[in-house]
DNA sequence: TATGAATGAGGGTTCATTCAT
DNA sequence: TATGAATGAACCCTCATTCAT
């Protein structure tokens, strides 16, 4: 056993170790994003590979270790892609445009990670026993969103008539659509999808006057 | 072989036929929304069922055959709970309003019925060789919504400037956020969940007057 | 998952199904008998059996349940055997000797299946975790005879001055060495050696006069 | 592959090389004694050993080597320490106590040797094809003490009315039950069941007179 | 000398499926 | 109709061993 992925003490790594784990996570990646978690074997994710079925073991502590670390890079780099681009806006609304859009535009450019993820996320939900992820990083996710929803709203920026986890949830579900989309439909065009998806949610969040009929007389 | 749901030639059921097929389903439905899809082999649900495993192979050609009626058997109770309840309406809103109130009525009310088919779309995708579910009946349901959306547009009803598929996409994708976190927690009030996002929606889609900041001189 | 040995709450067992776990049981005790414990995997079972794999694992919940059986029987079969020639004696010195003619007796007759408990019990000795068998079964063959010892030596029937405990396990010891060393020499005169046996722990437990030495002036 | 231990032909080690090999017996020594001869892969062995699973490989030519040294080792260890203590007495009845004595006396100071050499005794039993054992080694533990005893038979020291190997035999049996009772209860007393234990056997083999019984009238 | 890396066989187990009864 | 029995493939994992560095 070598890796200790997600508690303290583990070691440096080698670069050479570093490689071959970038590259089974690549290849793990691919294989879910392709052939379903259900279908995602050892024996399919070393073929890919081009390695043995030993290897794997040989680097990762077990499968679960494995998924682990897809999660974990997947997460991180989502997290080191959106999070400049949101934090340079300044109100509510564009923070809001900011994260729909560079959420689903990295989804763009790394489609089979966040095909990977999801996948991942959905099938670790109904093992009772053998937890893979943690409930924190499952909800992280969601609460993270509805934090910024609820401070923007506290503020003034958006309308204080919604409750700010159920937009959350539902922006999340939005969003979520879109990597199972890809995987049958690999033409979608992402980037309008992720224009609309912003303009909805800002009609969905802005301030507004109240209902145009009642304008009239 | 007896069963061959799904394509032609399918002799009438007997009366007991029907019941036992019923009764798996039932059991299939229950197992699969417990313990997740992965885990809902036929011995499980055999044993649940109370019946030997060699029954379900008898009664449907294989797990294929039994995924998809409950599918199909889930599908058409949905249709068949909300159809009425939507057509109640005469307005786009009031028809969007009711097609989420029901939508998520019917998950409050079946819901392992709903998780059961949500596990089962989530894992039938990957697969690229053994197809379980065909396009059709995985878009049917984002089609139908995407319509009746784009028929109320043209009439008037919602504002022009939306994509009716990246509506109904949304849409679909805040309405399946619910099977799953339902399953996580319980005690969810799925209806208020249901007046938020009816709401959300409906301000997303109505026609409304410029943004309210152009108003002011 | 079928047997549930072990703990109640078992069902009646089909006349097939008792058949088959029957030849499951010998050709395992064959196996180990032969290519002792640590080469006694299900394949290699099976194959003696003729069988495929999955079939012991179909009437076993699984390896452990399956080596439980077999001590559980061998255990019983000799306790039959053994029983009603120990209490067909009287005296101490009586069942001491039965005791050990008949152990022996039972082992020259059923070679193999002591052959192979006795390779389980000493294997089963390391495993801290997945416990084959409890401290209970490992001990009772030893504290049985410690009690019967204990009893004569009260009685008079044996010298006073012995430990019983030590006693027994030396008996046993001298017993156990049996199994292996006819494993090793087929051709061994096991009843030849259970008289010398049962001669030498009459000598060692008998009640007698000082040492001889002493006799003398 | 570097040493062939056990066969003729090998180099002279060099002291590092020596050093290296005593510290991988001595892991091993206390892997096995403390997990079972089962449990000990030579990556638990070589973790214990604070080094590289290959440097066993390099020293040893297979995982069989490395077990013949540490039988080698030990039985040499054991017999340089039982020896003097035998010779050191004139009589049979001095000789065999010595003998049971110093081999418990031993047991006791290295435990956790005896243990594993017993482990490897056990499991090296069923192995038809890899020996990892000659007949030799296993038998000459028991040898040695049957010609001990003819000997002392044969001059009057003992009765003439036993068979040396059985008693061999007997006397093997009791004392290598303690090494497993040492395992599973650790305070055992081992030079009280030492002394026991030469009593018993002496009872058992010193010329006496006719049973008791007889000389009444 | 020593190491990390990789292999491939084999371990036990689960599973959908088939088939005689 | 329904069942129990059996199969064989695939699963993840562990292991002794080999080899380039």
């Amino acid at each position: 056993m070598r890796s200790d992925s997600g508690s303290g003490g583990q070691r440096e790594l080698t670069f050479i170790e570093a490689a071959r784990r970038a590259q089974i996570v690549t290849a793990a990646i691919d294989t879910i994003a392709e052939a379903g978690y259900g279908q995602a074997s050892l024996a399919r994710i070393a073929e890919r590979a081009g390695i043995s079925k030993g290897v794997i073991s040989y680097h990762f502590a077990g499968k679960d270790d494995l998924i682990r670390e897809i999660v974990a890079e997947v997460l991180a780099k989502g997290q080191a892609y959106m999070l400049p681009r949101i934090l340079a806006e300044s109100s509510g609304a564009g923070m809001l445009r900011a994260y729909i859009e560079s959420n689903l535009a990295f989804m763009r450019e790394h489609r089979s990670h966040l095909v990977a993820v999801l996948e991942i996320f959905l099938n670790a939900r109904g093992e009772a026993g053998s937890r893979v992820l943690d409930e924190t990083s499952l909800d992280y996710v969601v609460t993270s969103l509805e934090q910024l929803l609820a401070h923007f709203q506290a503020v003034g920026d958006f309308r204080p008539d919604f409750d700010p986890q159920v937009m959350a949830v539902a922006i999340r579900g939005a969003i979520e659509q879109v990597p199972p989309r890809l995987a049958r439909y690999p033409d979608l065009d992402v980037d309008r999808y992720a224009r609309e998806l912003a303009a909805l949610f800002d009609r969905a969040t802005r301030p507004q006057p109240e209902r145009p009929e009642e304008f009239r007389p």
